[in-house]
DNA sequence: TTTATATTGGATATTATTGTCCACTATTTA
DNA sequence: TAAATAGTGGACAATAATATCCAATATAAA
């Protein structure tokens, strides 16, 4: 569905979220482990959210990725996805077609664009904010 | 969403079920050039479809690759994606865990479950005769 | 102002996917 | 049975995605 990064993005996202809800900045390496990816790679992966405005990002001691509570709830799982595999997941054709549309559709094209509206909806209208308070509450996990 | 490889397995499935509709085998190359893909790719792809028991496949001349007419409507998307891509659409976690399920799921676990069921549903209900058909009656595409 | 710390950016390595090449086998027809 | 045709299978090549390394930069605190 979602390229590995954009899965490692959302994950770093609401881990980050998560931490700023309780006042703390996290450092690379925290969220890394507190997600369980390559701590290198997950850098980029920041580094891209960071360029973005969907996290902030401080340099030096004392420094480390955080998000501003009061956003919080205006970060949609939308904004991640765009910002790592832009909008392939929304216009991209389901049989891989380049110009797939309503004039022109592919065999599945009606099909697709079911799911994929549903898809849409979905990270449209889910919170970063939300999906952090239950994964404070433990309610769900970011690694295994 | 699926491979590269499903997307040019689905198709050629459907290009294939149109020819044998009209009772016409087809050739490697037809296929290639009927969705416009890579024919050495398309070869291997065929293969497994074969294997499979999705399509026929002929060696010699009068060779080719088609479907029987009588259990084309039997064959649904989701066979070719299984044949394809395994199981990975249905089962995989949308968030990359290895273990994620409904006593410990992902933040995002219950969200694309809602998704995934529907996609499943749709594979497991589309026909590639139905495809095929339409295809036919030149309402839907395989190039470009 | 020096030191320690943390992110940044560029180069590079690894792996999986996609794509190609070619000799081989099976099969039909002459 | 020879020749032509069409798929098969294995090795190989190119590309894209994933992952690593390290020097550079910024910044806070001593």
């Amino acid at each position: 569905m979602f390229s590995k990064a954009c899965e490692y993005g959302i994950r770093a996202s609401i881990f980050i979220a998560e931490q700023s809800l309780l006042d703390r900045k996290v450092s690379l390496k925290d969220v890394a482990e507190a997600i369980e990816s390559p701590s290198a790679y997950t850098s980029k992966i920041l580094q891209r959210l960071s360029k973005s405005n969907i996290i902030n990002s401080d340099k030096g001691p004392t420094g480390g990725f955080s998000m501003d509570k009061s956003e919080l709830e205006k970060v949609k799982l939308s904004s991640i996805v765009y910002a790592i595999d832009g909008d392939t997941v929304y216009n991209g054709c389901g049989l891989g077609l380049k110009r797939c549309n309503a004039d022109k559709p592919c065999p599945v094209h009606n099909q697709f664009k079911v799911i994929r509206d549903e898809l849409k909806k979905m990270l449209e209208t889910t919170t970063v904010k939300t999906l952090a308070m239950d994964f404070e509450k433990g309610l769900t996990f970011l690694k295994r």
